[in-house]
DNA sequence: ATATATTTCGAAACCGATTTCGTTAAATAA
DNA sequence: TTATTTAACGAAATCGGTTTCGAAATATAT
């Protein structure tokens, strides 16, 4: 009577192991429902019935089944995460922290996460619909904003909680939270703007989403803060993983007039602009200064180390999770709007200018005639 | 009457745009009953009925609530996944392709996957207790198995169905699927004997794993079916991280006695050993031949490009998913006992042996001398 | 034509909790 | 002392499904 493979099928239901409200009630010669409401705090318990059944229910192990509570509260106690995988290899460094920050937080209040896939936008709103329709999850974490994101959409008609990981155009009654990507851009811009460089390009990511239009945004900040002009030719976005950012490395730095400084949306991005640096014939962190964004662990041993920011992940998840319980409990959504920044880390791939781009230029030109400086490798 | 933050509870149950089986019964004129055996394809139903029903169904949007059935069924129709994340930066690579992997073949069948996290192998068994106590999970998948596995002791006394990925001491009444890794190092000893290697070293994960007790058993059997007498000074285990890798590779390589190849049971670690041999002045492929175990991404961009063994972990993760699927609708666990082979990606970091020990050794030596071989970088 | 079997559905019990409502006994007010 | 609260619990409804049981209608066998 079930679909795919015909199986005789155990009956679950009989495994005895499992103690109910009734097995506790009867224990106690009490009824379920006064059993019940001594569990959950209600006032018209005596106070020494309560405790009798506190000491008797941890004794005797007893845990309400989630679904069964369900049925009547509404609340499965659990939060939905659903995460794009599209394209092969989108490698993402910090999900497990991520997760652990999220599944400690809910962990503590005996909630669960609920992690679903998607390959695609389409296929990622049909996702949060059937975990809806279904009623596996109470509210969800959206991850990896877009600037206009159709799950905020999605559910906001069908009336589910909701916390963004990151932000959106509009975010009128969104809780959210977020790491202050264009703040740290700023930051590089200065920093670089010290040490003397005044041709400094930017790498972005994908420009759908957020973190990317705000990143750009801060780079253009911080070079309007220094008096410096944007220069279209130094910008490239869409670099998500170390190929593409080889290959925008290597026309910025191969165009007339190359940068003697690259700030990149994404540490994935910026170590293949170490493979484009190296591959011109040009010394990171003395002839071109590089800085990353994301704290990848692969940074901190790189040769030379990747100067970037630092985001606590784990935390950030914590955070979310307890966001999107109070959200789900009633709090009001806009009390929720958190950024925090990312955490400079000073290493070894950036320091005082000391090529003119003409100069720079002159390296790769040598470089490539002499046939050394390969695409790959 | 909620512990934690006493907030005015919303009633989520209010929601009226969930279409339920009562209501789809009114509009075809039929009781609960009967709609819900025609939904389920029992046999007492009449076709043309049936087919009512299901279009109705369809038209209206109704899903069940799986929470709603999970009462009366005992199956919530979702699989439980704890992760361990002791220690920090132990970076999942392929955890998102995992999830992926699970995530898809559990979403055809309407299942979802609900993933917690431990930070300990006592906290991993409660997590598990909790998930089953509170009746969260149908059963479990159970990544990275160790020789003796705490959590089959725990499932097979409460009766609950599981899956391994790996392999364990005893796998009587376990169902399992792991990737043959003792194959691929038997492999990767015959092509490095096959390159006129003698010297060969093994650099081991943590012992505690099966799967690393496995691997170093398959490089023993490589180097007997060579007829090569192993040498305990050969062999290092403990090695997950990169740092790890290094460190077990300069000491190898320092020694009186030096291999003129390595094997890596991790890609990590065999990116630690290019470190190492890097900096006492070897050349990987030509001097020193590394061969690692995993199909890392960056193994791919590493110079030269790590040779090494892929390992479909999306397809692990698909292929275990429908297994526990099967396990928990009755099937007998022990028809599925599934060992996949990983595949050899050759590349350019393994080739003829081209030194003498002797020869590797002065070198060595050389360098060291000369100050130049430091640790660090 | 009558007895029996089969098909098809309605009615109601059931799953394990929560929540409402009513009732009894004790405590307080008049 | 009697009337009225209040405290504390039992009884029963409820949530949204599934499953059992029985009954009516139809088909088949005698």
């Amino acid at each position: 009577m079930r679909d795919g493979v015909k199986i005789t099928r155990p009956d679950r239901r009989s495994y005895s192991g499992k103690v109910k409200i009734q097995d506790l009630a009867t224990h106690l010669n009490l009824t379920k429902g006064t059993v019940s409401r001594a569990l959950n705090n209600y006032p018209d318990i005596a106070r020494q019935t309560r405790e009798r059944v506190v000491k008797a229910a941890k004794q005797m192990g007893y845990r309400p089944s989630s679904h069964a509570q369900a049925i009547r509260t509404g609340l499965v106690k659990s939060i939905g995460l659903v995460l794009n995988v599209e394209g092969l290899n989108v490698h993402k460094p910090f999900l497990s922290e991520f997760l652990n920050g999220i599944s400690r937080r809910l962990g503590e209040e005996d909630w669960t996460l609920v992690v679903a896939t998607a390959h695609s936008d389409e296929h990622n709103i049909e996702v949060h619909s059937r975990l809806i329709a279904e009623q596996k999850v109470d509210g969800f974490i959206l991850p990896r904003t877009k600037i206009n994101d159709a799950r905020v959409t999605l559910l906001k008609n069908k009336q589910v909680p909701f916390v963004l990981y990151g932000r959106i155009a509009d975010t009128t009654d969104c809780a959210w939270f977020d790491i202050a990507g264009e703040n740290a851009m700023v930051q590089a811009v200065e920093r670089l703007v010290k040490f003397n460089h005044q041709h400094i390009a930017y790498i972005g990511g994908n420009a759908d989403n957020n973190f990317e239009k705000l990143r750009r945004e801060g780079y253009l900040k911080g070079l309007e803060k220094s008096a410096i002009k944007a220069d279209d030719n130094l910008i490239i976005e869409g670099a998500m993983s170390k190929e593409q950012g080889f290959r925008a490395a290597r026309k910025l730095l191969t165009s007339a007039n190359p940068p003697s400084a690259i700030i990149c949306a994404l540490d994935r991005a910026a170590l293949g602009a170490y493979r484009a640096v190296e591959s011109l014939g040009l010394f990171i962190g003395r002839d071109i200064s590089i800085i990353g964004y994301d704290g990848m662990p692969e940074g901190a041993y790189a040769t030379p180390a990747l100067t970037t920011f630092a985001v606590d992940v784990q935390q950030s998840g914590n955070r979310l999770a307890d966001i999107i319980l109070q959200v789900i409990l009633g709090a009001d959504e806009n009390n929720f709007c958190e950024l925090v920044d990312a955490n400079l880390i000073e290493r070894q791939s950036d320091g005082p200018c000391t090529k003119s781009p003409n100069e720079i230029s002159a390296i790769v030109v040598e470089i490539l005639k002499t046939g050394q400086g390969g695409h790959n490798e």
